[in-house]
RNA sequence: GCCCCAGUGGCUUAACGGUAGAGCAAUUGCUUCGUAAGCAAUAGGUUGAGGGUUCAAAUCCCUUCUGGGGCUCCA
């Protein structure tokens, strides 16, 4: 990635510029407040101020009209040489700068200020010129952050704006939020009952209705049929186990807050499983293997339940409980590449079926300052991060690297997503495990007949959960699913209720071919039974009147509201086609 | 967990100190209709829960629950 090009584009420097008016406005308003950072995002900036009140919808509508005035002004923007009595002078009203401004000097970077009128802001830069090209700039929310993101340290007051160089990229992107809205999958999953939350069942563990649990489980069934083809056999597990087991596997240590609490019971401790890998570790260990088993691919949907953070559950995006299809691969050391190799490859296979172009990998890597976070085994690290890294390179796939990201058993690659509101989302994931061998004593026979204890395993998800893989192809499609996974594939709806007998006929013969059909024999008007079945998003819609009757024709109307004459025998072989090649 | 916003019948929402009103959906009747809403009637809410202020609370205050947004894309 062109770093430098990227942060001094026109662009960034005008959104870096307008954290700093906004600061401006800020300082100018409530003198009080301390600056934090101020940086640049995806489509504008955010700054951050040290103030004990939260900023109100009044106060940013001040501090816009007071950034309108401050880009009339025409304020010239410069880097500032500052003596050493006013640089002490700054810092002594900014405790957060003097904080970072500390930070460099022991990094022994020089620091830098920019200013512009009266206000000064330790900066890196670059900035524009003047004030006055910063028109288009609009203030969008306030909310609460911590300093340097941790919740260990102080809140802050946090505002963001967007900032682009023209009226009309400003206009189009509020538009494309409004649109978002639109998509949101909570707001379809309402309207097309698929799937529900209740209060008396708890946060973060949605209800899956019918029609929600018809695309959950032709997602699954799909994937029960790929990996069958490629060599996995499946598993069901216990949703809970003793303490044990998960001492045994590491979680306890290094993954107890991602836990619930545990169950005391007569007979010992028992915690819900936050993932299904030592299940299947313990069905690996089950037996003696020979080398001609692996690698060994175990499979399963498994539900696994962790205690996320209240705050941050949102709809299916974020639960607590969560549908994985998950599996695990035991392998040789020499088989790791090509089976991570297949893995990425299944990843792509499937998401060219879903529909999906824009995703990109993440080499997540670990970091061997953290023993308390990840396991201390650095040649194993060093080992796992350059296979994976090969692979990616050799397929010649898009992927960026990230530190501080890995499981604590080993790297791993995520693939990145982003949801309709532009977020960044995981969507799958493929990681390398060194740690399981030892802890769960994972051995086979080689071709001598001796024992070798190097069994690597891959755990991987390429279909996420259930819950956020729905949630995103919910607003990948905007509800209107393809027919293989539409809830409402054939909507037959009678002209009058003369033709009830008729119609239901038919519905039976759609039902028993295993066409996912539903029968509108309502006394309303044609009219109003086509706009529920527009608003129910259902794929084809057929309209059974006399015409129908006397020539056993079907009258059908697709979504894009086109009508068309076709035999019943032609529309449900047509029908099942579409179905079976899932376009 | 922390900060902000919100919570009115199944859904969308009005009333923002003065006895909770509408649309959709539902039910019933009339209508028997050809591709995005036929007509009418009926039923359904003590406004998430608990407490307080007030002559009077959906509306103000406190507590709590739930939903939504945010919590490093580092000067």
């Amino acid at each position: 990635m062109d770093d430098t090009e990227k942060q001094d584009g026109k662009l960034h420097r005008i959104r870096h510029s307008s954290a700093h008016l906004l600061a401006q406005a800020v300082k100018h308003l409530f003198p009080d407040v301390h600056m934090g950072i101020g940086p640049v995002i995806e489509d504008g900036f955010y700054y951050d101020f040290l103030r004990k009140e939260p900023f109100t919808p009044e106060d940013l509508k001040k501090i816009s009209k007071k950034m309108k005035e401050l880009v009339s002004a025409a304020q010239p923007i410069n880097k500032i040489e500052l003596k050493a009595d006013e640089e002490k002078k700054f810092l002594a009203h900014e405790s957060l700068k003097k904080e970072l401004y500390d930070e460099l000097k022991a990094k022994g970077e020089k620091p830098t200020f920019y200013g512009q009128g009266t206000f000064i802001d330790l900066c890196r830069g670059p900035h524009v010129e003047n004030t006055k090209e910063l028109k288009h700039v609009q203030l969008t929310k306030a909310s609460g952050a911590y300093w340097k993101g941790d919740a260990k340290n102080i809140q802050l007051q946090r505002i963001y704006g967007l900032a682009y160089e023209t009226e009309e990229e400003l206009k189009q992107r509020l538009q494309e939020l409004e649109d978002a809205e639109k998509y949101n999958h909570r707001k379809i999953g309402e309207e097309m009952e698929l799937f529900a939350l209740f209060d008396l069942i708890g946060k973060g563990l949605p209800v899956w209705l019918p029609k929600g649990e018809i695309i959950k489980s032709e997602v699954e069934k799909f994937a029960l049929e790929t990996e069958a083809r490629a060599g996995y056999v499946r598993v069901s597990t216990p949703h809970l186990a003793k303490k044990e087991l998960f001492m045994r596997s590491g979680h306890l240590p290094y993954y107890a807050d991602g836990m619930y609490p545990s169950m005391k019971m007569d007979d010992g401790e028992y915690y819900l499983k936050s993932m299904n890998c030592p299940f299947h570790h313990l069905i690996y260990g089950k037996k003696v293997r020979s080398y001609r088993e692996l690698p060994l691919r175990i499979a399963e949907y498994g539900i696994v339940y962790r205690n996320e953070l209240s705050g941050t559950l949102a709809g299916l995006q974020r639960v607590r409980m969560l549908s994985m299809n998950d599996a695990h691969i035991y392998c040789t050391k020499e088989q790791i590449e090509l089976e991570i190799e297949d893995v990425l490859k299944m990843i792509q296979s499937y998401f060219t079926t879903f529909g999906f172009h824009s995703y990109w990998f993440r080499l997540s890597l670990g970091d061997k300052s953290h023993t308390e976070k990840y396991i201390d085994e650095p040649e194993n690290w060093d080992h796992a991060e350059e296979v994976l890294r090969s692979v990616l390179q050799r397929l010649q796939l898009k992927y960026v690297e990230v530190k501080d990201e890995a499981a604590f058993y080993g790297p791993k690659i995520d693939v990145q997503f982003k949801n309709v509101f532009g977020k960044e989302e995981t969507m799958s994931t493929v990681q390398l495990d060194f740690a399981a061998k030892k802890r769960f004593e994972l051995h086979y026979d080689d071709a001598y007949g001796k024992q070798n204890n190097e069994v690597f395993v891959i755990h991987r998800a390429p279909l996420s959960t259930h819950e956020r893989f729905v949630a995103f192809l919910i607003e990948l499609y905007k509800g209107k699913f393809p027919l293989w996974l539409s809830p409402v594939q054939v909507k037959l709806m009678t002209v009058n209720e003369k033709n009830t007998a008729f119609a239901e006929k038919l519905f039976k013969e759609m039902k028993e071919k295993g066409i996912r059909a539903e029968l509108d024999l309502r006394n309303e008007s044609i009219g109003k039974k086509v706009r529920s079945a527009i608003l129910e998003r259902a794929n084809y819609m057929v309209t059974i009147g006399d015409q129908e009757e006397e020539k056993n024709s079907l009258a059908v109307r697709n979504r894009e509201g086109k009508v068309e004459q076709i035999s019943t025998q032609s529309f449900v072989h047509r029908v099942l086609d579409e179905i079976n090649t899932k376009c």
